[in-house]
DNA sequence: ATTTTGCACAACCAAATGGTTGTCTTTATA
DNA sequence: TATAAAGACAACCATTTGGTTGTGCAAAAT
């Protein structure tokens, strides 16, 4: 979080650095994606053979919900959440990027050997 | 790290917490993986156009080398890094398979309904 | 021979991370 | 109606993270 004054005014802004890549860096937070792509659970299900407190648990919901990657509803007095994975695209994106480069970065040099040959 | 007593020996062990989705965790890392992706450079070289001291890179370069993303080889005075991409398979590996079971998590649902209308 | 470059190593720092416990409110259940 | 369960909120804590500066040294360049 960013705090200063300018022209007078309190500015305070966020800079945002939770995303997709920060989401799914904790080991817990991977176990509990993978258990919500099989269908929605409440926080004390989620917890369950997790072995740690309720509240931390629903900090890494807390987290998961800020990246966007899973949504909350309501019901009584659970909160069940639901994963919204489509965001995950965005890291095999990045990754088969970084890959594809990786494999053709021999290419690259291929070509200018076989230029300077000449 | 952890450090404890046991059976009057002091034992100190690590707990490793470094991988693959740690790795690609910070966008600088993952700057730096995208350079190295297209081919070697040293660490003054990584760092040219980015905006911080050569030390931060070093140290991210360490980390990277901890998680068996990048290979070192001395060359005079420089350290030339290269990248070992073939581990980002683990995190594709694992994306794809949350998103098939998210992309299948009604199918179950509709099985299970159109088995209970019998 | 002197200066510059590349980088390792160490100390330091603020903020973020990943956990804990305690209290409180709301909703279900016995 | 009394009790138990779900979870929000806050305070607290140790460790990790991601950066900084300063020092020193070996290899290159001038």
């Amino acid at each position: 979080m960013v705090v200063f004054i300018f022209d007078n005014h309190l500015v305070v802004y966020m800079i945002e650095r939770r995303d997709v890549f920060q989401a799914i860096a904790d080991p817990t937070r991977r176990i509990i994606i993978s258990k919500l792509s099989q269908g929605p659970l409440n926080i004390t299900q989620i917890g369950e053979d997790l072995d740690m407190s309720k509240q931390a648990i629903a900090k890494h919901i807390k987290i998961l919900k800020e990246c966007g990657m899973i949504v909350m509803n309501q019901k009584g007095r659970e909160q069940v959440c639901e994963a919204q994975l489509t965001q995950l695209d965005e890291v095999t994106d990045w990754v088969i990027q970084s890959r594809k480069l990786w494999n053709q970065r021999f290419e690259k040099l291929n070509r200018f050997l076989a230029a300077t040959k000449k």
